[in-house]
DNA sequence: AGGAATTCAATGGGCACCCATTGAATTGTA
DNA sequence: TACAATTCAATGGGTGCCCATTGAATTCCT
C-alpha cells in the first residue's frame, strides 16, 4: 500500500514512459524525433540561437543538442552559420522547410500532456504547478552528494590561486 | 509569461534532467547506473522476477531491462536461471553481492526526489499525488494517434479470421 | 601587447530506451 | 496428436543523454 510520495514517483515514471512512447510514435509517423521537434519548436520562438542557448532551453547538454541540430541541418530544417561577432558561436535558425515541418508536425507528446492537464480545473492546475515547481526547485537546490569541490567565490577578495580550469563537473545519470 | 500548463511542462523537463544528472553522478560514484540500481531495488522486493515482470515494474521495454540485467549478472549482482516450469522464462534474483550493493548505494536520485517531496505538507502532497495521478491516467488512456489497428475483441463471438500475429505495436519515442 | 584562462561547439565513449526480429518453448486448436 | 499462434528473452539498429576532451576563438589579466 504505497504512500503519496511513492505514488508520485510512480506517476512520474509512467509519465516519462508515456512521453517517450508518444514521441517515438510521432517519430515513426513524421520522421522527426521528439528531440528534433523540440529543438525546432524552440527555434521557432527566437530569431536565432546558439548551441548553448538551445541546450539551456531544451534542458539538455550542449553536446546532445549539437548532434540533434546537426541532423536537422542535414535535413535542411535548420540553418547553421558562424556568428559574425563571435567566431566561436553558431547561429541556428529555422529554414522555410523547418517552419513548415513544425507547422505540420507539432510535438505530439507535449500536446497530449497539455490536453491531459486541461482536464484539471484551473485551480487544481495552478496548485499542481505551484507544488510541483516548489518540489523541483528544492531538488535543484539540493546539491547534496556533489560536494562542489571549488566554492563559488568565498569572499570578495580575489581568489587565492584558482585551480587550473574549473572543468570539474560532477557527472550525471539515467533511468527515467 | 507562461501559463500554469507551460510551467508544469518545464518543471517536468527540469525534473527529468535533474534525475538524469543525479543518476549519472551516482553512477560515477558507485559504479552502478540508475537503471541498474532500480532493477536491484525491484528485485529486492520480490523473491524472483522474470524479464517481463521487471520490465513492467521498471516501466521500460523488455529488451531494455534484458540488457541492464545482463550487465548486473556479469557483475555478480544478480543470478539468472531458467524457470523449471516454463523453459522460456528466466528467474532473476539478487545475489548476496547484489543485496549488499543495494544497501550501500541506494538510488540517490529517487531519494532526493523523495526528500524534496517531504518539503510539502502532507495535504499538499496528497493533492499533488491525486492531481498528478489523474493527469497521467488521462494521458495513458488517450490512445489518440495510435489507431490500435486490431480491436480488443469486438464481441464474445469468436474472431472472424485473426490476422497473423498481433505483433502490430505502435512505435515509441524520446526527448524527455 | 601577449600569454593564460575561459568559452564555444564538435567528437568519442558508455549507457539507456524503444522497435523489430529471431529462436526456443508453450499454449491453443483443428 | 500435430500444427498454428503466442509468449519469452536476446540481439541488432537507431536515437538520445551525459561526461570528457579537443581545437578554435575570445576575454582577462599582467
Amino acid at each position: 500500500m504505497p504512500n503519496d510520495s511513492q505514488k508520485i514517483l510512480d506517476s512520474i515514471r509512467r509519465l516519462v514512459q508515456l512521453l517517450r512512447l508518444s514521441d517515438r510514435s510521432a517519430e515513426r509517423a513524421v520522421g522527426l524525433s521528439g528531440a528534433q521537434l523540440f529543438v525546432l519548436q524552440e527555434l521557432g520562438k527566437a530569431p536565432a540561437l546558439s548551441i548553448n542557448e538551445l541546450a539551456e532551453r531544451t534542458r539538455t547538454d550542449q553536446s546532445s543538442v549539437s548532434v540533434v541540430a546537426a541532423r536537422l541541418v542535414e535535413q535542411g530544417m535548420v540553418a547553421r552559420e558562424r556568428s559574425p561577432e563571435d567566431g566561436r558561436r553558431v547561429q541556428m535558425s529555422l529554414t522555410r522547410r523547418g517552419r513548415a515541418a513544425l507547422r505540420k508536425a507539432p510535438p505530439v507528446a507535449q500536446q497530449k500532456l497539455l490536453e491531459a492537464l486541461d482536464s484539471l480545473s484551473a485551480g487544481d492546475r495552478r496548485r499542481l504547478s505551484e507544488a510541483f515547481g516548489r518540489v523541483v526547485d528544492r531538488m535543484g537546490a539540493d546539491r547534496g552528494a556533489a560536494p562542489m569541490f571549488f566554492e563559488e567565490e568565498s569572499v570578495p577578495g580575489r581568489p587565492p590561486l584558482k585551480p587550473p580550469r574549473k572543468r570539474g563537473r560532477a557527472a550525471g545519470g539515467v533511468g527515467w
